[in-house]
DNA sequence: TATGAATGAGCTTTCATTCAT
DNA sequence: TATGAATGAAAGCTCATTCAT
């Protein structure tokens, strides 16, 4: 975990550690980046950033967390509609997945960062805290899913975990897809509406 | 590019080191992959490696293009039905994928091969060699694509590129759940079955 | 040298500093103890450690001598019975060791720490420490001879530090053999009666 | 263990390297010793040390295990007296012992090594590599104990490992007083005789 | 007195690559 | 063709010590 210490840091320098953090595991991935590289590129010397942090895997999972939470704190609060009907639904999902991608456009890196998860990940620490992110994200799909289910607009004859993992699938190719091309601004809510409609066509009953 | 000299080799001493290669990329990924691993397991001189294969990048582009052409010539060909209506499509399909799932799972280094793409250092030249892969299969999927947009199974009011790429997250998605779960044979129809029938829910104009 | 002010500490914190100091410097030996373990197993701040001690050496160097004295007044003091014969000279030395053993026998951090002197680095500032260390009880061994000299307990041929290196030698190779098995207490009289034997028979004119 | 590849170095890059790493082991001990300096002083490339040998540990195990055999090479064989009375074994031994310790002063690199040993050896493998060399002399030394009881020289009525090792512990203690005076060759003989007979005494029956 | 943030030199080890033979 | 010795840069990480507060 990160040491408190961190948390008593200057603002400014606590921004160009992660800063630096972040640009170097979104460039190289979690192996090929450098510790040396991101203690030069943030401008602090090398006991410090073990002053900081345990190590590579301790930054790590602090820059990845820090920047999923300021994410989804921007794109703020999701609730499923307890009531309605299958179209209500949807449409609930499309408006938030519109915020959501239009914050996640904003942040290359951090969609870099995402998508270099299925990264092979192999120590044991690292595994532990991509699972503690997916934990955490884990409940929040599982009820969307449920909640679909109950209105009908989502089908319940398949895992739930295999409707997920495809329906996340889908999410991180448009992801991908509209980052690399980064998009006019102007285009995004017609192309988010049409993966919608493609995610509830795929897992409609 | 592979040397020439290559091929000269005795096929044992060829398939020696590629299958050396292939273990050591699949389980550690490429950065963390180690040749002198692979010379020791191959069995060869440092020398000798050096003599076939450019450096590490050549031969993991080399394998992994090897590999991929091995897996679809197993597969077998792929003809779009010209004639015939959706169904008949879809139902073509779902073969092709069926066989194709079938021999991935039966191969779980190329698997592992595969997913860790996304997570593959930035090198130029290994992007470089991504991208020939991947342009390597892009024909056939436009090709598939535009079949299905023939016979009306396929929607084509969204660009091409981002149909393809959704679909593809959704196939990866599911190989995953597929060589994760290591399911029972039998169950692989059902599931295959299920995972077309989202894809043409995704797709359907 | 010890900065004085650590003597106006309170007692509990000095002995905390010299619990964790004693404890890590058995345990790891000089060079491998950790400074940073022991001020977060003694509970202080690093400032303190370095107001208290003036680095790693001196810590050692106080930890050994306090331990050793500590030691030295538990066994209480020896005195040569200036009258009498060899036999009275030996079992007078041989009620001595006993007791000297059973408190080794009770401190086994002291005794590991003894034992480590063969090895510590050879940083003169150490070399000096435990030169210092040993003069201290240098006068003792050359009293405790002399007195055996005395009464025809000893021979008197050769050089009084070769007997008494030569004797303190058979001491340490005791003291691991029995700190290594860590005998019933039962056994210990007659071991240390035996090892006395040996001494005598050693020495003996 | 030894990577075969030193044995084919050079014999002076051998021996600058042998030199070098005994050197600085015997003045800084096992943790102490930096490897930086040892290739700094054998004239060799990082990669090279680690070409040779396996690592530090390795490194260690190989110098110290050569060092040995080569002084008992020097040193000649000792042949236990089968027959004879006790005065036959002890005066055998003197001439074994004066052999043995005539070679070590003129080591005292090696004498430093030996007398590390009891250093705290924290890593698995260390302990497990002096347990080996002091298991290649154990049949020596409980060899001729053996013999020396057989004649009637030796107590029978204490451990065998007890005696060996308070008669190990006089070797040493000797041995470093030797080492330590460095003392005119002419000396030697004389200081050995009352060594024995030192120990002669101690384990007399 | 007391703190703890900050540091940089140092550690062992790994690795892809070169090149003389 | 084939070898393997040699290399140096780079990695992650630890540590005793300093010093401003």
């Amino acid at each position: 975990m990160v040491r408190p210490r961190f948390a008593n840091l200057a603002p400014e320098q606590q921004q160009a550690i992660l800063r630096a953090a972040l640009d170097e595991f979104a460039t190289h991935g979690f192996h090929d980046a450098s510790l040396n590289r991101v203690i030069e590129a943030a401008g602090i010397s090398k006991g410090s950033m073990y002053y900081y942090f345990e190590g590579k895997e301790d930054l790590y999972t602090y820059v990845a967390r820090i920047e999923v939470e300021r994410l989804l704190a921007e794109v703020g609060p999701f609730s499923v509609p307890s009531q309605g009907d299958a179209d209500a639904f949807w449409s609930t999902l499309a408006d938030y997945y519109l915020r959501l991608m239009t914050a996640l456009t904003a942040s290359p890196q951090l969609a870099a960062l995402i998508r270099g998860w299925a990264a092979a990940s192999k120590t044991p620490a690292l595994q532990e805290a991509q699972q503690q992110l997916e934990q955490g994200m884990w409940p929040w799909l599982v009820q969307t899913l449920a909640a679909g289910q109950r209105v009908g607009a989502v089908r319940s004859d398949l895992p739930a975990a295999l409707l997920i993992a495809v329906v996340v699938g889908m999410g991180q190719a448009m992801d991908t897809w509209l980052v690399t091309r980064a998009p006019d601004i102007d285009d995004l809510p017609r192309l988010i509406g049409a993966l919608v409609e493609m995610i509830r066509g795929a897992v409609r009953p």
